[in-house]
DNA sequence: TTAGAAAGTGTAAATTGTACACTAAGTTTG
DNA sequence: CAAACTTAGTGTACAATTTACACTTTCTAA
């Protein structure tokens, strides 16, 4: 009989994580190759696992993505539980399933993570089971296992709305940034273009994005003036008023 | 062993229901008095239950509301999963489960659910473990029992957010009704006061709420034009540029 | 020195937000 | 049946924001 604090895996309940990077030109998602792998022709997935009886939701979220991957200290964000008794109806999945897990034939609900970072501050080395870590581009990303293109889509559609919100586009740059660069962020998460004037203005009116007293250096143009987000003065995003 | 299709009640997973509802006044939420309750001087708890290994966990959270409270026919959504090994703590609580639990020491992470209704079209009756169910003004709740308290606090706050991009105003309000009812159901969840003029400007512009050739009856003043909500022109809520 | 490349800036017109108070249309009461 | 009561319903002036749009500046590299 399982105990509320042993450290044993909990047989039903695993977590994922969408972890994507931004390298000033593209969103990617950081995809783990499964090992064994079967026949396996590279089956890809979102880097997750069963969590330990002993360990918060977002502790295993942390500990699986650092194991999978090497990936630590980024703030992994939950945005939803998937648990259709039917995910898990690939035969190769099944068989994975088989040579891995302790108890294969369990029912499985996994609570999803997302987080933003740059490609270019982490380096993912892959251990345990995944084999390889790779960052693909969110529209090359081709069948996963499991759900886990059903938990990409989500985590893409939740992380737009969370854009006005939160201040994730900062995650996504430098500490020091150039207006260009924010602008891109937002163009690319959003799917749509802006115009260059009103995005500065909106944005430099809300305070919350500050000039440093400092240039881009080694660019073959005018260079443009650094800027950083200020946590203290981001008051729940873009101010809108509905009333 | 369980099977992924077995009829057996997943001890490690729970769904909880956080139903909101109002009566033109004010939000109250459902909540039921568990049974047996050991000393109990009337412990409280959101409705809910482990689930199956053969249902979604959406289907989990609708048979749970309707054996707990005999309400069905509702839309229930998922926003929050809460899974601290922690959670369970009180010593009233332990007893509980080891008196109705098959497993009652086992982690249980639970998916919680909110929907909001009108009090007066449901006739919450208790079954199973429930032995009274009560509709208690949001901010008359006392200590719950398990983190009912938080999961409740998160439903609310969530529930402000979606005001903005969901219609579920109108799951408060009667088919037809007047924008006098409307506008405080927004002045509830909201926390705040509206403008009538502007509250009906903003509103009606939307194109999502149409006023109907009738009138409110029985009432001792000039009867208010009733109006019904469209849910087909209602695309994304209410309008807001954020660039 | 010139060409190239991106940075940085302003304005006019339309739309939206905000603050605010009286008249209209019923019912109830005396 | 008149008066009192209650809520419905409406408009406007001013401020703020949104939108669309193009040229000059400043740096590097050739």
């Amino acid at each position: 009989m399982r105990e509320t604090s042993n450290h044993e895996l909990n047989p039903n309940v695993s977590v994922d994580n969408v972890i994507l990077g931004f390298d000033d030109d593209e969103i990617k998602v950081l995809l783990i190759e499964r090992q064994p792998a079967g026949s396996s022709n590279g089956s890809l997935a979102l880097p997750g696992n069963l969590i330990y009886d002993d360990e918060t939701l977002d502790q295993a979220a942390k500990r699986v993505l650092m194991e999978l991957t090497g990936i630590s200290d980024i703030y992994l964000q939950q945005f939803h539980t998937f648990g259709d008794p039917g995910r898990i109806t690939k035969k190769q999945d099944i068989e994975w399933l088989k040579a891995v897990r302790a108890h294969p034939e369990a029912r499985v609900i996994t609570v999803a993570y997302f987080s933003l970072i740059r490609i270019d501050e982490y380096e993912p080395t892959p251990s345990a089971f995944a084999k390889n870590a790779i960052w693909v581009p969110v529209d090359e990303v081709k069948s996963l296992v499991f759900d886990h293109n059903e938990i990409l889509n989500k985590a893409l559609v939740d992380v737009q709305q969370k854009l006005y919100h939160q201040p994730i586009a900062f995650k996504l740059l430098p500490e020091k940034f150039t207006l260009a660069q924010l602008q891109r962020v937002y163009e690319i998460i959003l799917q749509t273009e802006l115009d260059k004037r009103n995005f500065r203005r909106k944005i430099l009116k809300t305070g919350f994005v500050l000039p440093l007293d400092e240039k881009q250096q080694g660019v073959a143009h005018k260079p443009a003036t650094l800027y950083m987000f200020d946590q203290s003065k981001f008051n729940g995003g873009l101010q809108v008023s509905h009333f």
